[in-house]
DNA sequence: TAGATTGTTAATCGATTAACAATC
DNA sequence: TAGATTGTTAATCGATTAACAATC
């Protein structure tokens, strides 16, 4: 699609998930700090506000290139300019929603995933009771419009809010699609070829967690 | 508050916090066996379901105690009560959910929570256009009221669903009622004290770590 | 230049997996 | 009993942290 962005000749395999999962956290961040007026931060100051060692955030940074000056530390704007680079948000993402029930309703009139270059272009339901309504700005179209709907959008993740039993099916289908990114409501954890991308959003599975501590005494440090 | 649950001698803080994360799951899987009538399974076909090796699954449930039996596998519904007892889901949770926007709107009326056992028994807002209005079958109340609600209710978790700008605010506060467990839905890791547990959902963070497979080619296997 | 902080290598730590004796 | 699968120990793998030479 992009460019790649390994100067060094590093293989993009060689990044860790664990690591690409960060670099989220610091776009965050160095945004506040910008947005705060602070020009230069070191790893020392970055790893305060995130809750991480110095030593990991050079360690994460490395893995994509030297983006600070010894010495000195980061120009945050800069180091903010090259994270959004390589995570593909200097990119507009157009994305689907795939079920209109409460949630995808609550998703579709969302506010926050805009400001950050999502933009929700369609909205797809099987119930003809919903087919046609208007969504957050969006005609609600059926699920058999999906391929359609795709390419005529250039949609490359998918949403998907549909009951349980209808998941992993709705799930198969967007994949066909030639969508390989997926952010998943339903409490289940659907099955997905390899090379596709799939996250669940559970807050049961979150909150199943923290009973444990809560009925076997002490909590954790910071959480995670 | 209950009883502990660790028969050979083993301490709390030895369980390791992703063991305790993957528990849940593991619950979600047998009930899901159970409803199928599947009354015993190995650690082979537990995990074909959850794809996680057969010996991480039994290394997993030896932090517990041992609840298989040797040339048959485990019973499900004996492996879910047990697992259920762990994470203490056996009791009825409250839980009380702060800021009643968009979001908290739609937390309230989500009927997914219920049926795991946490009962959403106060909604809370500082917006006096918003206190006093019936939301999920419950009467909105001022942010003031907290303590006296926490006590009231015997409330020991937080849904945090506020403005960036008040979450930290809103959820030391929270915490200075005696609060031990929260789930948060503001994009930002709020700081919380030892011993408190703080899970965020933050679907954006998501979205944007799959942004950099779609953008740098190749994506990961079975996502995470 | 002297001081500070990066980028990177090596050491440590912890989690996952393999292997197998115990045992149902 | 023979076969199967657990529970557990030891080996492996990978991620985090410490340390320090390079360099701004």
């Amino acid at each position: 699609m992009t460019g790649n962005f390994f100067p060094e000749g590093l293989e993009r395999n060689e990044v860790p998930d664990v690591v690409v999962a960060r670099l989220p956290q610091y776009v965050r961040t160095l945004s506040q700090l910008l947005a705060e007026g602070v020009q230069v931060a070191n790893s020392q100051q970055l790893g305060e506000k995130l809750q991480i060692t110095p030593a990991q955030i050079r360690k994460d940074l490395s893995y994509f290139g030297r983006f600070g000056k010894q010495g000195r530390g980061y120009r945050v704007q800069h180091l903010l300019d090259e994270l959004k680079q390589i995570l593909g948000l200097t990119i507009r993402w157009n994305v689907a929603v795939v079920g209109v029930g409460r949630l995808g309703r609550a998703i579709l009139n969302y506010p926050g995933f805009n400001p950050d270059g999502f933009q929700l272009v369609a909205a797809l339901d099987d119930n003809p009771a919903v087919v046609g309504e208007q969504v957050g700005g969006l005609t609600v179209l059926p699920v058999s419009s999906l391929a359609e709907v795709v390419n005529r959008h250039q949609v490359s993740i998918a949403i998907v809010a549909v009951p349980i039993a209808h998941t992993q099916g709705v799930i198969d289908r967007v994949v066909e699609c030639g969508i390989r990114a997926i952010l998943n409501y339903a409490p289940i954890a659907p099955q997905v070829p390899p090379g596709v991308n799939i996250r669940n959003i559970d807050p049961v599975l979150s909150l199943q967690s923290m009973t444990y501590y809560l009925a076997n005494g002490a909590g954790e440090g910071a959480g995670f």
